[in-house]
DNA sequence: ATGATAATGAACAAAGTGTTCAGTTATGAT
DNA sequence: ATCATAACTGAACACTTTGTTCATTATCAT
């Protein structure tokens, strides 16, 4: 890719991600982080549609790094019986998820949290889907598989408010709740 | 309250309620409300300040319906040890809800949605705070409230999509996974 | 060096917001 | 039945934001 396009996408990222900080995402227009970002107008609608997909890339992006292990794995369909162990994976992507996490803290301040759960649902759906084959239940499993997404997900996003726990205290918090043996 | 005031609010509510069924709220204007609400401009802005601010105050409304009982018994502080079962309290809230499913379906249908899942989050912490209280555990309570809400919050979302559960199910399954005897 | 690609920014049309105001109509109290 | 009051109307307005276009300039890769 052009270095020019590498470093137009890198200042809107930045300039977006800076906004965030003092300002809500609805709030923010296209013409605050054409400025922040210091680029020509039709500059910024030649690499992004909207505000909205421009959003929805940068949580792309933070959950290729959360989940690349995972993706590794599903490429190479590598579910080793003893290897593959959903409390180690479920702290493996909290790990992940603190190094992003001073984008996640700004994303999830405001209602761009909503997309951004959205997304990360999406992908947590792929991990807990074949956990749910062990578990035998009276329950629904389209309920139960719901559940611990939004569990997860809403686990994370407490997190991210109140930071100074660890991912293994996390983890053990949100398996203190969990059917999981 | 004049008749005529009421005839307006019923008409946009009705109005807001039809367009979400074809319409995400974010794509519905201020103008298609008054077209289909058939009322003059400056006399919806005369109710309501913002489409938002409609949508807090229809919210508003279901939930002051919802949580009927609860309000009695905050203001009446009607907490009778025996009568106050907190599983009898959930299955009551579904009642409830259920008869107000076709406002909350459409509302939960697009981005409206988080903002109802907002403000009914804010009523659910009511009722389950004083619960946790009689929980002992090594989890921080301020995270297991989170959780207990967002766990019955999802709960509803689910069964708006999944309608043809009865409250007694709902119920079942939603305290299947919960730490209450 | 040079042809290709990207960035610029001014200008534009379109859509939506929220306000104002003079004129009309319904309401409810007497 | 009358009438002051309060609510509704809708056109007009200024303003903000969006997304596109295009001629010009700068940067890149080779």
């Amino acid at each position: 890719m052009d270095r020019r396009q590498q470093k137009t996408r890198q200042a809107v990222f930045d300039a977006f991600a800076r906004l965030l900080e003092r300002k809500n995402y609805t709030n923010i227009t296209v013409q605050d982080i054409i400025d922040e970002a210091n680029i020509g107008r039709s500059t910024f609608y030649a690499h992004f549609e909207t505000k909205d997909e421009l959003l929805k890339t940068l949580c792309s992006e933070i959950f290729d790094h959360v989940f690349a292990e995972e993706i590794y794995r599903e490429k190479t369909h590598d579910f080793s019986k003893n290897g593959h162990n959903i409390k180690a994976e479920i702290t493996h992507i909290l790990y992940h998820l603190q190094e992003s996490s001073r984008y996640i803290k700004r994303i999830l301040s405001c209602e761009s949290g909503e997309m951004f759960m959205r997304y990360f649902k999406e992908r947590m759906t792929l991990v807990f889907d074949g956990e749910l084959e062990k578990q035998k239940s009276d329950i629904p499993k389209e309920y139960m598989l719901n559940h611990m997404v939004c569990d997860f997900a809403e686990t994370v996003r407490w997190w991210m408010k109140n930071d100074y726990y660890s991912p293994e205290e996390i983890s053990r918090f949100f398996f203190s709740t969990t059917p999981f043996a």
